[in-house]
DNA sequence: GCGGATCAC
DNA sequence: TATGGTGATCCGC
């Protein structure tokens, strides 16, 4: 009898689909390496807890108490006194309360908000007319121009830095901290690392970049949350050294794009997916504020919506009624920033925090 | 295109 | 008493 010819082939088909991740991945890793760029200076600005530190401002005397910016159900930014309790942003406020019965809780004031910003904003355009606003308090700066063509000769970027620090403070009394690296990835994560109002400069330097990055914990990286971070933990990775360690792992459990996202983000070489394609584009845009909402570059935005969170109700004709209410407010919004849509959904909330969204589209524009 | 998830702020 | 609102992207159908 012949025994079966299967096992031979078999280990041959996995040794070549073996040899094919391998050399897919190392050529990517090449192609990432050699397209590494360390010339570029980006800074990433954060102002200092920004919504409680203007409210400290117009009001002293909420400077040494325990205070917070949001409402009953949730706080936005709490001041450093109420952090010292564990009060957090993203918390809701009687949690808040819970851990420090003293706390301040103080309505938001979007429109200050909006009217700091536009100071702050007015000062970074004159370091870079291209900077990108990520949100009324963060920003992105390309500051490679202005070093090579404006500053004289021995002024570091983080003199520089500090000036516009300086300047932010001078005009809003208020304080911001920076990050300064090759991308914005790293800038955001340094402009963590000496908060409040301080700064952080990674210079553009390989091996220096390559042992900032080797013990940096994943989930300091922009895109990488909760969820994720959990995912990689399950499979060993910590920093962003196991990460790259792990590399043929990650290339066979996720898809092209995620795998491309975790590459950038072991090797320190900027994400495509977020701050990089932001720059690429950054054009200062006009912003529209509605509503009490954050003010938003419409130029190219791709959904507008409403929802609000109450208690339950249960009869066809309360649900309706609300509906209706949120459908007339979206109406506004819509027209206020003259758009059209194609596709439109309805969520819903369930007392137990299920979530269900529906959606239709049509051909005509609505 | 749809529905669920994740993420940032 | 009680856990927000807006916008974007990705995955698997």
């Amino acid at each position: 009898r012949s025994a079966p010819q299967t096992a031979a082939p078999a280990t041959a088909i996995l040794r070549q689909k073996f040899r094919h991740i391998y050399a897919t991945v190392d050529r990517q890793v090449n192609l990432m390496e050699a397209a590494r760029n360390l010339d570029r200076v980006i800074v990433h600005l954060d102002m200092d807890m920004f919504f409680a530190a203007v409210e400290q401002r117009d009001d002293p005397s909420l400077a040494d108490k325990p205070m917070a910016v949001g409402s009953q159900s949730m706080l936005s930014t709490a001041n450093y006194v109420a952090r010292k309790f564990g009060v957090r942003s993203a918390m809701p406020g009687y949690i808040g309360l819970k851990l420090c019965p003293e706390l301040v809780i103080v309505r938001p004031n979007f429109e200050k908000y909006a009217q700091v910003s536009t100071q702050v904003r007015e000062i970074l355009a004159q370091y870079d007319p291209h900077f990108t606003a990520a949100s009324l308090d963060e920003a992105y700066l390309d500051l490679t121009r202005h070093m090579r063509q404006v500053v004289p000769d021995g002024v570091s970027s983080a003199d520089v830095v500090r000036e516009i620090r300086g300047k932010i403070q001078a005009a809003t009394q208020l304080t911001a901290s920076a990050g300064i690296a090759p991308n914005g990835m790293l800038a955001k994560i340094c402009s963590d690392l000496n908060k409040p109002n301080g700064q952080y400069h990674l210079p553009g330097d390989l091996e220096q970049l390559k042992s900032f990055v080797a013990k940096l914990p994943v989930r300091k990286v922009s895109g990488i949350g909760k969820v994720t971070e959990r995912m990689l933990n399950g499979l060993g990775i910590v920093t962003c050294e196991d990460m790259f360690a792990h590399r043929y792992d990650l290339f066979q459990l996720f898809s092209p794009i995620s795998f491309d996202f975790f590459l950038r983000v072991s090797l320190g070489a900027g994400s495509s997916r977020y701050e990089e394609a932001v720059k690429a584009d950054a054009v200062a845009t006009p912003t529209a504020a509605f509503g009490f909402g954050f003010a938003v570059p419409d130029n190219d935005r791709k959904s507008i919506s409403v929802e609000r969170t109450f208690r339950e109700i249960n009869t066809p004709t309360a649900l309706l009624a609300k509906c209706e209410e949120l459908c007339h407010k979206l109406a506004a919004d819509v027209n206020s920033c003259k758009l059209r849509g194609r596709t439109v959904t309805v969520k819903l909330k369930m007392v137990d925090f299920r979530m269900f969204t529906r959606a239709a589209s049509s051909q005509r524009y609505i």
